[in-house]
DNA sequence: TTGGTATATCGGAAAATTCCGATATATCTT
DNA sequence: AAGATATATCGGAATTTTCCGATATACCAA
């Protein structure tokens, strides 16, 4: 868990707009055929749309969040899901009132 | 309290260094004298040596993370002595679990 | 195999951050 | 007032981050 990686990754108004945006899939991405359940996440054309950024830098940015630890990501077929990993936030929730 | 302003003010290991530091004064900066008692925090000086930045780097770190909000500081004649503002660090906490 | 769709990676221009040395400001001492 | 000490601010070189367009890769369908 390297501190700085991710609060580097958390210093981005498009980043934190993304994890927010995961918290709540179903509200957030109607878009998203609702038989995949939203049980992988969201794929990443999803987010780029909501988004308004190019596809490149929204693939970059869930790539960053992943190497942060913050998302998971799953592939199914063409699509790549991306979903929060909420036990990363717990730890850094706690990381910061022990360790930083 | 803008989150990304916070975030980037965390994202730089010297910075992470200096906040932990300033958790026990009384261990980490033992230079100061005690008549001090620590009330006030640490003055500029004392975590430039521990820091081994030079004085404009560190100076400039105290005042950026006194931008975000998390350390306070108290001028007193020549000497300006920063803390932890601890109340932001347990907001910090919070919002990461609610918010982010 | 060919073409279409979804995502990842590359190369780079512009903006932001890091950290420095020089200098300015504030306060204390004599 | 003059010199010493503590801190803040300025200007800038080097590095990193932001975000893009172009291109590569992976998978699917006909």
């Amino acid at each position: 868990m390297d501190q700085v990686e991710i609060f580097k990754a958390l210093s981005n108004k498009t980043r934190l707009q993304i994890l927010a945006w995961l918290k709540e899939p179903e509200l957030n991405f109607p878009g998203q055929l609702e038989h995949t359940n939203f049980q992988d996440g969201v794929c990443v054309g999803q987010i780029q749309q909501k988004s308004g950024l190019t596809q490149s830098t929204v693939s970059e940015y869930l790539a960053l969040l992943q190497r942060a630890g913050l998302v998971e990501s799953k592939r199914k077929g063409q699509w790549t899901y991306y979903k929060r990993n909420e036990a990363a936030f717990e730890k850094l929730s706690q990381l910061i009132l022990s360790n930083v």
